[in-house]
DNA sequence: GCGTGATTTGACCAAGTGGTCAAAGCTACG
DNA sequence: CGTAGCTTTGACCACTTGGTCAAATCACGC
């Protein structure tokens, strides 16, 4: 069942998933409202309501695209490849999400902060199942000698928080060095970091 | 000027405090109602509103405890001390911290996620020089080759993240690892990653 | 036990909320 | 053109929100 839209459909709905984004990344689901997103869309409130039959629905459209984007680095993840190679660029790849996609990455943080009331069922299955299996390639490489012995889960929980870090408290980290462009630093500093700690 | 206060009024701000901990670091400042605060304090809105004069004082007067506990851990980090043991016991506190006070730690992500509306000054004054000036003694082990060569700034950025992952992520966390504790694992990652990368 | 000040609350309010709807305006296509 | 269907909106609604207030209730020292 193929959705056809009109270049006007097209055009309203990912200005409205746009505004959404800025909002709802910023104020979490129950913060934001319908007008400020009307507003952020340059569109009337019952027109947004013409789009997307609710704020639900908006927030869900977002989450969904976010998921899928927020995986596929780690998909990425080959065990076929030179291990600590493959960890690196992983680490690269989830920094350039936080350095380009920063509102992505606090929308997902309000929903797991909020305690996952939407994508509970994500995380518990896709995302579980998805980490387990790059654990055992993880493991693999610690057995073959090719990555010093390191709890694969923490190590996975650390390239999370090392590089969503970035994004979610960007304020933060910019308010400390002075409103410094912190991604270069960063870059640096985790390459540094997870070198000498997967050296075998 | 000493504010005296009944063991009634002892007993119910410390309710109201405890109640809109739980509230707003869960749904954030504009997520959470009073009707919520009330509900969880086991008092009606009229009767919280006689001990604030607003939600806005409420959020406020937890921010201000929060900052100062949250501020502590590093200025004990003390610059006569064994530098790597030092930087190690930093990194405990924090993840004490994430794991006896996880409310906290969501509290502030929630009002860094926002931009920090309310402590923006805070970012850029008092914490900034807290952490300038422990920066300056992160340098100063470096060179005297008491820690391995390190962005200072990024160093201190990466402590927080690790940590406080705990706290904010739990629910993440705990779907990737069945539900099971994850701090007794946390601690020995953490301390194998911060040793590796800091031995000069 | 009593009076006074501290505490509690039901009723209320204006503003804001998510959402509806019928009518108006617009656009593409014959 | 004209019209059928897509798009837009002003007016509206029921409900929730933060906050007020006067009156009722309570606690405690005398």
């Amino acid at each position: 069942m193929v959705i056809t839209r009109t270049r006007i459909q097209e055009k309203n709905r990912s200005a409205i998933l746009e505004a959404g984004l800025d909002v709802f990344s910023q104020y979490g689901f129950r913060g934001t409202t319908l007008d400020q997103i009307a507003e952020a869309a340059g569109l009337s409130k019952p027109n947004l309501l013409y789009y997307f039959p609710s704020k639900e629905a908006i927030h869900a459209d977002l989450l969904e695209t976010l998921l899928e984007t927020w995986l596929d680095p780690l998909h990425a993840l080959d065990d076929t490849g030179d291990p600590i190679r493959e960890i690196l660029d992983y680490v690269q790849r989830k920094l350039d999400m936080s350095r380009d996609y920063p509102r992505e990455s606090r929308l997902f943080a309000n929903e797991i902060l909020q305690g996952a009331p939407r994508i509970g069922d994500n995380l518990t299955g896709e995302l579980k199942s998805l980490v387990d299996e790059k654990a055992q390639v993880i493991r693999g490489w610690i057995a073959a000698d090719k990555v010093a012995p390191v709890d694969p889960y923490h190590l996975i929980f650390s390239i999370w928080a090392l590089t969503q870090h970035y994004a979610d408290f960007d304020v933060q980290v910019r308010a400390v060095l002075g409103g410094k462009d912190p991604f270069p630093g960063a870059e640096a500093y985790l390459t540094q970091l997870f070198s000498t700690l997967l050296r075998p």
